[in-house]
DNA sequence: CACATTATTTGTTGATCGACAAAGAAATGG
DNA sequence: CCATTTCTTTGTCGATCAACAAATAATGTG
């Protein structure tokens, strides 16, 4: 074991194309895009990462031991249930938007796959989205202001929350999530609703 | 107003083109794919349709103005907010699952792009996902045995309404809601896990 | 019929993709 | 010092990308 030392930080260089990979997916970035971020010719990516798929498995492997594994920890280190599942939330949220650093969940987010010209379709998307979480929060801000909710309801949090529970269900679906699993969830979802709405006669 | 009549149906061949995007996303369709499944030259779609970016419009136009606008029909058709809610949620559901149909909502879906080359990628990560659903569902199941939860409570149906919703969480981030806003949905979405706990001495 | 108009087919464009081969440069061990 | 080893640079590979130009074919209208 002789030879030339390598002249980079093999780490730093990961953690480079872990954000990147973390932004824009992985077929969202070109070994072009790398060789800029990491600062390195890209045979040398070859030499030290074998392929882009392999620094891509190394870089969601760095993901989950590190900041990814908040999940992990918090079910482990939480005796009590409610708890964990408070803690693996809130985690969540702060890594999730964690200032100056890429946002949402790499794992969830390196499967939506962009490049830099197609910027426009990505917001227009996400876009729509907010649209239909803006119109969740519409019937939601009306209900309370009707009196169907609760004086102290917080009928905005109630909306976003809805939105997630919305979006992660595609997220499940997509993942393959049989049919009458996820119509098993619609009893817990509800749940905050029915807890937010006025104890009036026209709950069941 | 003359001219040779078109040959092909253009509704169709969107159609089409809309169920390819809804599974593959912007990037993950190629012309080359369009070609195949709409059956006609790329010559004929960008004759028919302007652009690649076009045809994803309209595409997604057709989708939302479709099935893919079961939440306003809910929002708008249903007098009473839980129903709202209810009849909406249970929508996306059957929508995301139907049988012989692409998976997931299309406006969600269409955000992740992947190429038949990466699809060894994407099952990892939807392994990844899998994954970490099955820890939430192993931590409420051992809670439920301990006696944690309420003898009548279902475990299973929570993990993966509480996978969903952190899926979703993930989402929202990126799509820009801000932290606060999502740290106020925590107290809505502990309360499905609260309301299953038993009465115990441990609870606050 | 002729002519204008539109559709279709065929072929190509320049750019970029991931992946490497070959060769030179630098550091080590003997 | 020399030989070996590893790193690094440079250039290029064939494939594929989105997009279109030019030519041909088929329809309508006057």
């Amino acid at each position: 074991m002789a030879g030339r030392p390598r002249e980079f930080d093999r780490d730093e260089a990961l953690a480079k194309a872990r954000d990147l990979f973390w932004t824009r997916g992985y077929e969202g970035v070109s070994m072009a895009d790398l060789v800029n971020a990491m600062g390195i010719a890209s045979a040398r990516i070859y030499a030290a990462f074998e392929s882009k798929e392999a620094l891509f498995q190394e870089a969601v492997m760095l993901y989950a031991s590190g900041e990814g594994g908040f999940a992990t920890r918090a079910l482990a280190e939480e005796p009590n249930v409610l708890d964990a599942f408070e803690r693996l939330l809130r985690d969540a949220i702060l890594l999730y938007t964690r200032p100056n650093h890429p946002r949402g969940c790499m794992i969830v987010m390196a499967a939506t796959n962009y490049t830099i010209n197609s910027q426009a379709v990505r917001e227009r998307l996400g876009r729509y989205r907010r649209d239909r979480a803006a119109s969740l929060n519409e019937r939601l801000r009306k209900a309370s202001e009707t009196g169907e909710l609760k004086p102290d309801a917080n009928p905005r949090a109630l909306a976003e929350f809805y939105a997630a529970f919305l979006h992660g269900l595609s997220v499940q679906a997509a993942d393959g999530v049989p049919r009458d699993i996820l119509l098993s969830t619609l009893s817990p979802a509800l749940l905050p609703l029915k807890s937010a709405m006025s104890a009036n006669a026209d709950n069941l």
